[in-house]
DNA sequence: GATCGGTGAATTGTTCAACAATCCTCATGA
DNA sequence: TCATGAGGATTGTTGAACAATTCACCGATC
């Protein structure tokens, strides 16, 4: 075989790049392509996570393929993607199911949260400008949410906290770690009862945590998420326990 | 408290779960036949690890897929699997190749790995049983390694010392993430110069860490294995540095 | 009546061939 | 030297096909 690989040419074609387009790159987000499978996947994650396709549920290939107007291949390219993020199960020959956390999930999911965002916390005065300003824009969010009487919103602004707490350890591979969980968490969430009642005391816990932060208080603001965190925990756990869980799935066939 | 394992909807036949059966549930993961894509993925990423795809170097599908005797589509589905553990990077349109770690994820992986690890250590205390054990025998299998002078073979040991480590967290995300930082660590070391002089000093230290753990100081063992992690780390920061192997690197686009 | 075993439809796993879209190389021309 | 296309190579995506497997149904047996 190839074993000695072609590396990419080296010196390629070096444009004239003045400082000012430097400016530009920002969008190259914007104009990149993406796949089509990356794009189904998109369209599913969002179905998975309000709720409009249950955990669970299976997704038939060729059902979905059809309504979604691509090919089997590029549908299972999609289904990967999803299952890496822990939000689709893949079981050989029988098809991906939209995940259902247990218990023991939970507690698992709070386990890794808690060490990544706690020592995300914990360094926070080694985070890049701004990362702090984002924690507070996300806790104003979620007040805004919670006078409206938004809970669902609530819930959102509430992930967008915990997703800019981990920022501050301005690691990419720590924001994907932790986004990958939250939205596994969101998963969890369909699965209780009354989320109305779960999100909203926390409002008030972030902004505590958020002023602290501000203040350079960052072991205080690591000891109040920690508790936070023991407090999220216990009423999951407890929700999950009492919860008969999955009533009533109707099998379409 | 045993949920429904892997069934969504089991209501009817009721078979007479002895408690001897359970002992059984270990083999299922063996029993499993795995998808073709999977072995694919398998044989490529030892290729990786070894060393035998280097890093940058693109693997065409249709060669490959020839090559391996599969079809495009199945390679692709592999390819996928790798792009997650970051051993492979998929540029659209352009193909995958293996990944080139530069120094900044050298940085984060470290911040990642620090986080969880040393949490790991710390709550060693409530780890599964034989779960100190394990590390200590990845401690013999590295001196083994280091006694005849195979710095590959201690390298790996190192690998499976800190996964070793990960596990004390007894928390399946945990090791899965570190799992995939450690894969893409030994990515790291094919592009440093003298991996043999990286890796067998650290027999030592492992060894320290372990006799910690076994005597329950753990918070000693914390401060050692944080200690490591900055000796490891600003040694490959430097190999990174002084390294002109990376030269001519063209920003890609 | 419950369990066991088989039959057949439905679904997934995998391959193949084809075409469109995109990128890369290279020759050409200013 | 640099830009510009044209052409070839590679990837993205589709659709169809077939093998392998699962699942639900239906008797046969005790």
């Amino acid at each position: 075989m190839d074993r000695d690989a072609e590396r990419p040419r080296e010196r390629g074609p070096r444009v004239a790049t003045s400082e000012g387009l430097e400016a530009l790159s920002g969008l190259r987000g914007a104009l990149e392509r993406s796949s089509t499978a990356e794009r189904v996947a998109d369209a599913l994650r969002e179905r998975i996570i309000d709720g409009a396709l249950a955990p669970g549920a299976r997704l038939s290939e060729e059902a979905l393929g059809q309504a979604l107007g691509v090919s089997r291949n590029t549908l299972r390219e999609a289904f990967r993607l999803l299952g890496h993020e822990r939000l689709l199960v893949h079981r050989f020959n029988r098809g991906v199911f939209v995940a259902e956390p247990e218990l023991a999930d939970v507690v698992d999911l709070y386990r890794v949260r808690r060490a990544l965002e706690l020592d995300a916390v914990r360094r926070a005065d080694r985070s890049p400008k701004g990362a702090v300003a984002r924690v507070g824009a996300a806790v104003e969010e979620g007040e805004a949410a919670a006078g409206r009487g938004d809970w669902w919103g609530v819930g959102t602004a509430n992930m967008r906290f915990h997703q800019a707490l981990a920022a501050l350890a301005d690691s990419p591979r720590t924001d994907e770690v932790v986004r990958r969980l939250l939205a596994e968490l969101r998963l969890v969430f369909h699965a209780m009862a009354a989320p109305r009642d779960f999100h909203v005391p926390y409002v008030a816990l972030n902004r505590r945590i958020h002023r602290l932060l501000e203040e350079g208080r960052l072991e205080e603001a690591a000891e109040e998420l920690s508790d936070y965190f023991d407090v999220a925990e216990r009423q999951l756990v407890e929700a999950f326990s009492e919860e008969p869980e999955g009533v009533g799935e109707p099998d379409p066939r």
